[in-house]
RNA sequence: GACCUCUUGGUCAAGCGGUUAAGACACCGCCCUUUCACGGCGGUAACACGGGUUCGAGUCCCGUAGAGGUCACCA
């Protein structure tokens, strides 16, 4: 049988990091097994409806390469994909499940629940629904369906025995039914809730497979009980694990710092999908990342394209734990990627940041760009890393002093008085002249090269830590601009 | 609180009854080098705890603890 699996978010206005990689592992599952991978949109909830919302959706999916084969823009046998489209789909089916028992009409008030919720809580017990509306009587329904009482129909779960479905990351999970409640099916505004309405769709859409997150853990034995009622054969359930961040918590009684983990979470600002993007990491780098957390290849093999993970993705590599999002491990990825990149794109991907700091006609972008690529872990660092170019920034003195250069404060002074008038007389400003005319002038001046070159080095730039040696900032700078910082530095050191 | 699930270094993780318990990131050290980085080499560091089962347990079972999830007319 044709797999079958589906990416089901609701639009919220931006994508997830968990739910791109719910989305990347269900896509990869159906590439793997040569079957198809759905689209569904799931906003049956009209409160929450966020403008825009469904193309972040399309483009989230688009720019990480996870095409859909059927889905709300490109269509399918299934349709239509968008659940507040299917509305008048779900009706006729809880109907059947209300002729059977396995559902029924519930006409209590918002009031009437909250307050017996609110009276469980103060019991301290779990609120049930108390199948309050399960014992109307026929008549009695009809008389308010009649006379338009606003109702909901709720999932009757029985009062005793067990159930349960298989996981195939889990394996068998069962519970008591007596814990579940009772949950709507169909809201007063007919709108099917969740609960309902992924099941419905996954079957008839022919899902095989369901994916999705593990907060669905514990209602899925409901889902499989909805099922058994329709007489349908249930899916295969992957159920995933969340993706956490580690957060500093409050300190313990030692007054030693902590750390708490909790699930990603973009209100509490932790970044999306294109959060990243916008911050200067590269889609292959946050895809290859993602796919390594949680999923293991159970081999020494770290870097995968999207064709590749296609090819040798598997459901018995996922892990049951859920795994802490570690930012140093995707910047890595993303510096390993950039590495590789050819010059040329390379370039083009820094040049919007590097003008950020530096006027393009003032500096040779093209010199940059090389100096620049194999310390690039992510692009927005770049202006932060070449703003020096741009404005000398202020330094300390003790800058000069370098013990494995043997530079000390005094040393510089020397050193900068040396290299001046060598820097003066150097007319055609390359790099190699620099670097032949300084190094062959250097001997004479009885020191070492570090102890000239470091101090050189940190009279133009002013930081101790550059993208290049003296001779590449030099050049970058200019003859001017170098002279006249050099000599800025030789009145400070006076 | 009730129910469900999980538990190998700081993090991602391999392992599926017998291993010196992989590898990667991070961290530390050394080398290279006109700085930093890159690169190369090396190092520190883990089976939550307690009981079983077994000749033998990170691997199986039961507890305990900790963590996560769920308990909506949200998904």
């Amino acid at each position: 049988m044709e797999v079958r699996t589906r990416f089901a978010p609701s639009p919220t206005g931006y994508m997830h990091l968990g739910n791109l990689r719910t989305a990347l592992y269900t896509y990869l599952f159906a590439r793997r097994n040569g079957g198809k991978f759905i689209l569904r949109i799931e906003d049956t909830d009209q409160d929450r409806e966020v403008e825009g919302a469904v193309d972040v959706i399309y483009n989230s999916l688009a720019t990480a390469g996870l095409t859909h084969d059927e889905g709300p823009d490109v269509g399918g046998p299934c349709g239509p994909y968008i659940q507040s489209e299917r509305r008048d789909t779900y009706r006729p089916w809880a109907e059947k499940l209300i002729a059977s028992g396995h559902a029924y009409y519930c006409f209590c008030s918002k009031e009437r629940l909250d307050e017996a919720r609110a009276e469980a809580e103060k019991r301290g017990e779990t609120f049930k629904y108390d199948k309050h509306c399960l014992h109307l009587s026929r008549e009695e329904i009809q008389a308010k369906l009649d006379a338009g009482v606003p109702h909901v129909v709720r999932q009757n779960i029985p009062t005793e025995g067990k159930a349960g479905f298989d996981d195939v990351i889990y394996g068998r999970v069962e519970v008591d039914c007596d814990t579940l409640d009772d949950n709507v099916l169909i809201k007063a505004d007919g709108l099917p809730t969740y609960n309902f309405a992924n099941v419905v769709d996954d079957h008839l859409m022919g899902i095989t497979h369901v994916m999705r997150g593990n907060e669905y853990l514990s209602s899925a034995p409901k889902y499989n009980l909805l099922y058994e009622a329709f007489g349908w054969e249930p899916p295969k359930y992957v159920h995933l694990t969340p993706v956490m961040v580690e957060v500093p918590g409050p300190a313990d009684e030692n007054g030693n710092p902590t750390a708490i983990k909790r699930k990603m979470s973009k209100r509490k600002g932790d970044p999306s999908f294109e959060d990243l993007l916008a911050q200067g990491y590269l889609t292959e780098a946050v895809i290859n990342y993602l796919a390594l957390l949680g999923w293991s290849p159970r081999g020494e093999r770290e870097f995968f394209t999207l064709k590749e993970l296609e090819e040798v993705f598997d459901l018995e590599g996922l892990s049951k734990s859920p795994s802490v999002f570690d930012q140093a491990k995707l910047n890595w990825f993303n510096a390993e990627y950039i590495h590789k990149l050819s010059p040329e794109k390379y370039l083009e991907l820094a040049t919007p940041w590097l003008s950020k700091a530096l006027d393009p006609a003032k500096f040779d972008f093209h010199r940059l760009g090389k100096l620049l690529q194999g310390r690039t872990e992510v692009f927005n660092q770049l202006p932060g890393m070449v703003r020096f170019l741009a404005e000398l920034p202020d330094f300390p003195l003790d800058y000069f002093a370098n013990k494995k250069q043997k530079s000390t404060v005094e040393s510089a002074k020397a050193a900068l008085e040396f290299v001046k008038p060598v820097l003066e007389g150097i007319s055609d400003w390359t790099e190699t002249n620099l670097h032949d005319v300084v190094m062959a002038a250097i001997p004479a001046s009885g020191m070492k090269n570090g102890q000239v070159l470091w101090p050189l080095r940190i009279a133009i730039s002013g930081q101790q830590s550059t993208p290049g040696g003296a001779f590449e900032i030099a050049y970058l700078l200019g003859r001017d601009e170098t002279l006249e910082r050099l000599n800025a530095a030789l009145a400070r050191l006076a």
